[in-house]
DNA sequence: AATTTCATACTAACTAGTTAGTATGTTCAG
DNA sequence: CTGAACATACTAACTAGTTAGTATGAAATT
């Protein structure tokens, strides 16, 4: 029933937003009481950090196995930005109340999650960095301003993207990925 | 006072979100009561659809000023993000409200802000697109991606950027021109 | 085998507080 | 003296979270 509550929620949290969706709401769609749901979570907001946490933690390991892979930089962005991507088509809901539910975790609970994020940010821009340094990239380039630059056009599709479209979720990585190491002139 | 109070909510939603902000909060930051915020609106939803349709249509509007222009593509497309990067640091605080907030407009109100910023991503398109044809740009690009990848770069940088912080606006602008035009390799 | 004990997984009813919106009243400039 | 620009006081609906209690089944004891 957990596990329920918590997809039921991801699902309605990405529908209707955090604050728009009551407890109410989500027992309601499970055909439970709102005690069932205090049962499984203390508040509210720690439901919304689980969320936050399945998300953030899931991706930080699969991108640490990138990274200890024996891959060069090049080889490692293409994978990374297919990794964001796809990770639409598995988990979208989970990411759109990642992205936009931020705001309603608690001080605490912010500083962990941002902390996670960032981790994810300076192990992107580590790669950059290293493929400058071996010659894989450009000189001159500002690593941290790349790195934001990626994730913004990884993280943007969520806006967009529907992996159920016209385009498929490793066609739009490899369009990505293209344009990112070789610009469009 | 009517620009008073659509001032001071953008302010506090960009601060608080929409729905944490009460119009309480917002009349008592100005001095003034509910009776003042109900004579200049209707409701709530109606100052959100205002602050809307202030940022985008003077978007469109700058937008459509360089469009006009006799530049080429590349240059228009230099100017078009340089357009957007540094609003960021003219109306940061309206842009946030209009990228977090939309799905708090009703459906009537959505639709009609949806079309805009449709217009103003097939605006974008196009100077792809005439860039192709004109060789002034790869062939082989899918121009709607483009956009979309575009985008995600200049409207993520609303996550992080901070134009009093250590990189000004025109440089940032600068370095994701040409990470758009010459990619990283 | 029968019975007691105890934990799990809930429910129903409640509290205490907040919210958007409204109805009506007041002030004051022209 | 009229209407624009407010203020006051209110309501109906909704909210997160609490509490006391219950059905069920499994394990332990007799």
């Amino acid at each position: 029933m957990k596990q329920g509550i918590k997809q039921q929620s991801i699902l309605l949290f990405e529908k209707k937003g955090f604050s728009e969706t009551s407890i109410q709401d989500i027992v309601e769609a499970l055909g439970v009481t709102k005690g069932t749901f205090y049962y499984y979570f203390t508040s509210k907001e720690q439901l919304l950090m689980d969320i936050h946490l399945g998300y953030i933690d899931d991706l930080l390991e699969r991108q640490q196995k990138i990274q200890q892979s024996q891959l060069s930089n090049r080889k490692k962005l293409e994978e990374l930005v297919a990794l964001l991507i796809t990770d639409i088509a598995n988990h979208g809901p989970s990411g759109k109340v990642f992205f936009r539910e931020m705001r309603h975790l608690c001080e605490e609970n912010a500083v962990e999650v941002k902390a996670k994020r960032e981790k994810f940010r300076k192990n992107l821009e580590r790669i950059i960095s290293d493929g400058i340094a071996e010659h894989e990239f450009r000189q001159g380039l500002e690593p941290e301003m790349i790195a934001f630059a990626i994730l913004g056009v990884t993280n943007w599709s969520y806006q967009w993207f529907n992996p159920t479209g016209g385009i498929s979720a490793d066609r739009l990585a490899g369009i990505y990925s293209d344009l990112i190491l070789n610009g469009i002139v």
